[in-house]
DNA sequence: AATCGAAACTTGACAGTGTAAAGTTGGTAC
DNA sequence: GTACCAACTTTACACTGTCAAGTTTCGATT
């Protein structure tokens, strides 16, 4: 059987570079490690993805894609009768549950250097997240009377503000002390967040 | 003139580290640059820290100091007589703009996997920073007669998340498209967190 | 004051990294 | 069937962190 001519490449790749993230962390990547778990020579990823930084921008647009999915998921298929303050809240839940679920993906995305943050792709989807985030802001900003462009900005920036951060530090908690059933038990910035909008 | 006995090559070390990080960001130092710069040898180094870890370790304490030296001077030097939401704002803009001033310094302690986040010390001083954005917390609890510890570290939590997410929003957007003075001047979450209490 | 030990730094070495260039293979379109 | 081209390998180079062993210098002890 021949050596050349893998048939996905591409796709083993990016599944080999997940794999070795969620297992030693971005940091612990190498392009080379990539080739080896997908049983290639080190200098096939290059081929592919013109360096290290090229590959994990591609993941990282993948990654932002599932999770954008997952919030629209989240909000789609929510309870459609409840209060929009639920909703958020639902949506901030979804938010978090990613980053607890994905932790390496989600520092790929937020707070790794590494991606070519000017990548066209990339500015896109995670564009795509933002406005995801933002569908649900709108109703509840139309429902308080707020209209104007800046104080709607100004509303999504407060509410992706918070929502991130926790995450955040979420995130962090579990890194340090493991996994942290207590934030994702209680999560408080979430029940908050619709009440939040009552002074706004 | 003697090539060894640097006199105080650990500092110099460090204000290498905090120079390149400036020039080529976190991901683009080198121990080995670091000595350079220091006009050391490429091990010299390993001898004071013991890795690159271990410098980026040191370099987030010294950072973490200054971060909450920043904080403790916005809020013991500022109006006394301001209400307790203003002085929360006063806080949270000392924290955002010590994120702009020091975007590399920032990104070291909340989102770089090199320093050694089980460090004893590293662990004290991040204890510390979040210890005083918590001494704003707490009269405000008090004024609104907040007085269960979980309440009270709910309260904690929402604020943190919001300021921080709210810098690393910025942060980000100052990497896209250079200095923004448009968040610098606006900080609209800001404004909120002294409202935010109201509905607590 | 001479000496001895430890600390500060250098030199040398090794395995690992990204990535560029050139060579090899195998499918595909004509 | 042949010519081309994309996929992959091989080779090579500069750079990295880090270890081990050597050299220098300071400071304390005697």
């Amino acid at each position: 059987m021949s050596d050349y001519h893998h048939g996905d490449l591409r796709k083993a790749l990016l599944e080999a570079a997940h794999s070795v993230i969620n297992e030693k962390g971005i940091h612990g990547l190498s392009l080379r490690a990539c080739a080896a778990k997908a049983g290639v020579s080190h200098a096939a990823p290059t081929h592919h993805f013109r360096s290290l930084s090229g590959l994990l921008t591609e993941l990282a647009v993948i990654a932002f894609t599932d999770f954008t999915e997952a919030l629209r998921q989240a909000y789609d298929e929510g309870d459609a009768t409840a209060s929009l303050q639920q909703r958020l809240q639902t949506a901030g839940n979804a938010y978090v549950q990613f980053a607890l679920r994905e932790p390496e993906l989600f520092k790929l995305m937020f707070s790794s250097p590494l991606p070519d943050q000017s990548n066209e792709q990339l500015c896109e989807v995670s564009g795509q997240a933002y406005a995801e985030l933002t569908r649900v802001v709108k109703p509840l900003c139309d429902e308080r009377g707020i209209s104007d462009k800046a104080s709607i900005e100004q509303a999504e920036i407060l509410v992706w503000s918070t929502i991130h951060g926790y995450a955040h530090l979420s995130l962090k908690q579990m890194d340090v002390h493991g996994v942290c059933d207590d934030m994702r038990a209680g999560m408080p910035p979430m029940e908050i967040l619709g009440v939040l909008f009552e002074q706004i």
